[in-house]
DNA sequence: TAAGGAGGTCACGAGGTCAT
DNA sequence: ATGACCTCGTGACCTCCTTA
């Protein structure tokens, strides 16, 4: 019967069975299974009756045809569902389960989703190298295995819930990152295959597991796939594309984020470039200018000096908190920052405020021609000059006021860069905070920087833009840091100010001072 | 008050008003709406009672609040909107809003008593806006669009029940929440339009921040006009990244495909290298000979000809049909096959079965070499002979087929793309489709076949990927024009073959031929 | 204490249900 | 047939716990 290379020889018997097989030609006749099918049932029956040409089994007979399919069978009529879970409904307990933590749903609270957004899953990649089971990338080792978190997951939830699978196919199919969630039961099984157990000891040796588990997956892999060729090529593709995606992603992100600022700045801030342009603050520029009446009430030149400070600085303090509305709102609008407690809010404002001050009105900070002296416009068309700043503050504040703003000019920056310097600056918040963990509203500050950082040398790296790649590398690092020495300057300029403003505190107590300014500066609280 | 160059004065009237401005000074004076604003106003109150010290206004005053910020008041909300997506629910919204927004923040707050719906309505048209279908609120992402209930649950039937819909009018109506119901046909598009699809779920889970984001971002941006600037480069930006994510995603769709059918094919095709490595059906092999024990019982040689070409004949069938079952699973397997209705899928799977059935063959349509003679090898290990094929059929077709056999060596194709291409020579049916709308099963083979094409393609230049990229293309160009010539070859069997089949069905009427083979090739009906 | 794996949590979206 | 609502599997993220 096995005879290899044995022909087979038909013999002639008589003319009704014209030609007779010897018993191994039986091979080649219809086997029992196919006697009765037809592409109907192969098809699967339509619910509308029409076609009776194809009538073989037409009645509806899918006992018959389930049997009748043998090997692939049961599915014929299922493929249609391969992407649902065969579902056993293991009943009672899962259910429990399930109300129970709807109940839980409802308690969740604001203080979880603060951190989610943030940490992603950048946190967890690297080391491990990819998922046995399915390739993606592997969180760890889990159940003795490198596996992603969807293989531990699902393979816990089927220990778990003891489930039972069925696959739709052959019970061998492919399980890649695109399809894991197809076949429950091929996936099941390649987490057994590639060694993964519950009863795995956890921490038994580091060594030990990794040694097992490389001994069976050598094993496992040899056995394994015909097509480990095309589980290959699809874990690569599909690597390599999800790194597309997500740096995609994540520049869409910092896309999105440069619009973002760069709208709030554009918005609330009246001295951009293109702010400016449109309402020509210069040309209605008009100057302060503060004339004592009746000098002969004052004792001293000293005296009177001090009267015209007093007064400038409340004129530049009731200019200044013009803007100060704007600022705040600003500041609120940077992603993430309403994520921090409110104290802190306000501290980051109020150590912060007057750096950012600096930045935004810098552009307007600019020679006068007829006087050839510097001269600070506002959004009104108040005009501060070079020699009252010199009255109102320190001579190291103001002349660094000056050296800044000429390092400012410099750097050509743009309104979309000058914006998200603003919000780096108030990010940039170094003095201590004061929420209950002051970690938490550090994390968020320190997060809102990285990010925008990272949106500016996007921006600036678009800026720079060329066909040469390494040229712009160079400049691109270049402006950075002369940014930062900008940034440095006028960190600077906050710490003077914030001198200065320790005796504004002490001799100016009476000064009627704007009450956002007061509060900001904290001013008008000392008594 | 509108004096260019006007300097303002101060005069000096009393000590007790140090010092006193003229009218145009009170611009730089408090603006009423400053008066009672402070810091906590601007950020907002939070709902913890702390803080004393900022006690301007720390009992509530929204209204103030509104009224205040005046200027740029109703953007202000709007803008902080466009962080977290809170559609303007166009009421009187305003800081209500904000502080319900704050609420929103922890999402699923239902301890906030207020009103469920609100809360609910909220959050979902938040998240992800509207439904690229119909309009109506979108509620999540399905099948990879943001869609309502009606529009998921629509599109979740029509592929269940492969429903097939006619357009009562040009099959280009307008869907819109009001009128979706009005044809399914058109509505039915639209979701495959804009890009609904089974195999296609959303993979990237952190759209939280992204996805949704940019589209409405789009529509916000056109009614930007002040800083085209930004909105230009941002949309330049978006673009780009978008059509990079797009492409990302669409190679993963294509890699899904490939992955698919190429295991399909595996499975069901005894004939890949590899399965034929597994099993060596070549070892095994076991030719089929037919011997007329008694040659007096027929008249002329002739007879006894036309005796042993029906015996070899139905032999050949039955073999073939053993193969038919699995190469009607497999065509039920291709992806986007069982969205044709019925009749034109038995219509395909006809008019394409001989081709198909070649190609998975001809790996082992081999020259035997005792013999130095073609031989076709069968799963079951029987093989029939280049003589035997030339006794079934016409002359013209066997030297086709040997032909066809030396050119396909010649490409050097693997069971990847012999998988691909078994799928392509399905989709490419060219007998007129018999159902009700032609142009439906029209339209769906050819997505398939251009679906498959692409994916041959991508499998292509994924093999002979090297580091130069334009010899790639021309590799690849040539290996594609090699395989339509290889295709055209192939179809050309088909054609004679069922010009073979006409001979057959008018003289071996009474040959019995297994079911499934007899309706694919229209045998045993013609009685 | 840090590292890292165990199990738990819950938003999300798949398919299902049933009053309309 | 429709769609609001339901059930439940999935996996990113979390906390807890063990071990070095
Ligand atoms: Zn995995
Ligand atoms: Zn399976
Ligand atoms: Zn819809
Ligand atoms: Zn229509």
């Amino acid at each position: 019967m096995n005879d290899l290379n044995s022909n087979l020889i038909h013999i002639y018997k008589s003319p009704e069975p014209l030609m007779q097989m010897d018993h191994n030609f039986e091979t080649i006749n219809q086997t029992n299974n196919d006697i009765d099918l037809n592409i109907l049932d192969l098809i699967g029956q339509e619910t509308k009756e029409e076609k009776p040409q194809y009538k073989y089994l037409l009645p509806k007979t899918t006992n018959n045809t389930q049997i009748l399919l043998a090997p692939n069978q049961s599915q014929v009529n299922d493929y249609t569902n391969q992407f649902t879970q065969v579902e056993n409904t293991t009943e009672s307990q899962s259910l429990l389960d399930k109300t129970k933590k709807k109940g839980d749903r409802n308690k969740k609270t604001k203080l979880d989703q603060k951190s989610k957004s943030d940490v992603k899953s950048e946190s967890v990649q690297g080391s491990v190298g990819l998922c046995k089971i399915c390739g993606d990338r592997a969180s760890g080792y889990h159940y003795g295995v490198a596996s992603c978190e969807g293989c531990k997951g699902f393979f816990r939830r089927s220990i778990q819930k003891k489930m039972q699978y069925k696959c739709m196919k052959e019970g061998n199919c492919v399980i890649v990152l695109l399809n894991r969630n197809r076949c429950q039961h091929c996936r099941f099984k390649k987490c057994l295959e590639m060694g993964m157990s519950r009863e795995c000891v956890r921490f038994s040796n580091n060594t030990e597991s990794n040694a097992s588990n490389d001994n069976e997956k050598g094993e496992k892999e040899q056995k394994k796939e015909s097509n480990t060729q095309i589980v290959d090529e699809a874990n690569k593709i599909t690597n390599s594309t999800h790194k597309i995606i997500d740096t995609a992603v994540k520049q869409l992100a910092i896309c999105d984020r440069i619009l973002s600022i760069a709208q709030s700045h554009q918005n609330l801030c009246p001295y951009t470039k293109i702010n400016v342009e449109k309402n020509s603050y210069l040309a209605n520029k008009k100057l302060i200018n503060i004339q004592i009446v009746d000098k002969n009430k004052y004792k001293s030149e000293k005296e009177i000096m001090d009267v015209t400070k007093e007064e400038l600085w409340r004129c530049f303090n009731v200019l200044v908190n013009q803007d100060a509305f704007k600022i705040v709102e600003f500041a609120k609008q940077i992603p993430g920052f309403d994520q921090i407690s409110q104290n802190d809010q306000i501290l980051m404002i109020k150590s912060q405020f007057f750096k950012v001050w600096f930045l935004r009105i810098a552009n307007l900070f600019s020679e006068e021609e007829s006087m050839k002296k510097m001269c600070l416009t506002f959004e009104s068309g108040h005009s501060i000059t070079e020699d009252q700043l010199f009255i109102i503050f320190d001579e190291n504040l103001v002349n660094l006021m000056i050296d800044t703003k000429k390092y400012f000019n410099q750097l050509n920056l743009n309104d979309i860069e000058i914006g998200i310097l603003c919000g780096i600056i108030f990010a940039n918040n170094t003095e201590p905070f004061i929420n209950l963990n002051q970690e938490e509203s550090y994390t968020l500050a320190n997060k809102i920087r990285n990010d925008l950082l990272e949106a500016l040398r996007f921006e600036i790296s678009n800026k720079l833009k060329t066909s040469d790649n390494d040229k712009d590398n160079s400049a691109i690092n270049n402006l950075v840091d002369n940014i930062d020495i900008l940034l440095k300057k006028i960190n600077l300029i906050g710490v003077l100010h914030s001198e200065n403003l320790q005796h504004y505190r002490k001799c100016f107590i009476n000064s009627k001072i704007p009450n956002l300014i007061g509060e900001i500066f904290d001013l008008g609280k000392v008594y």
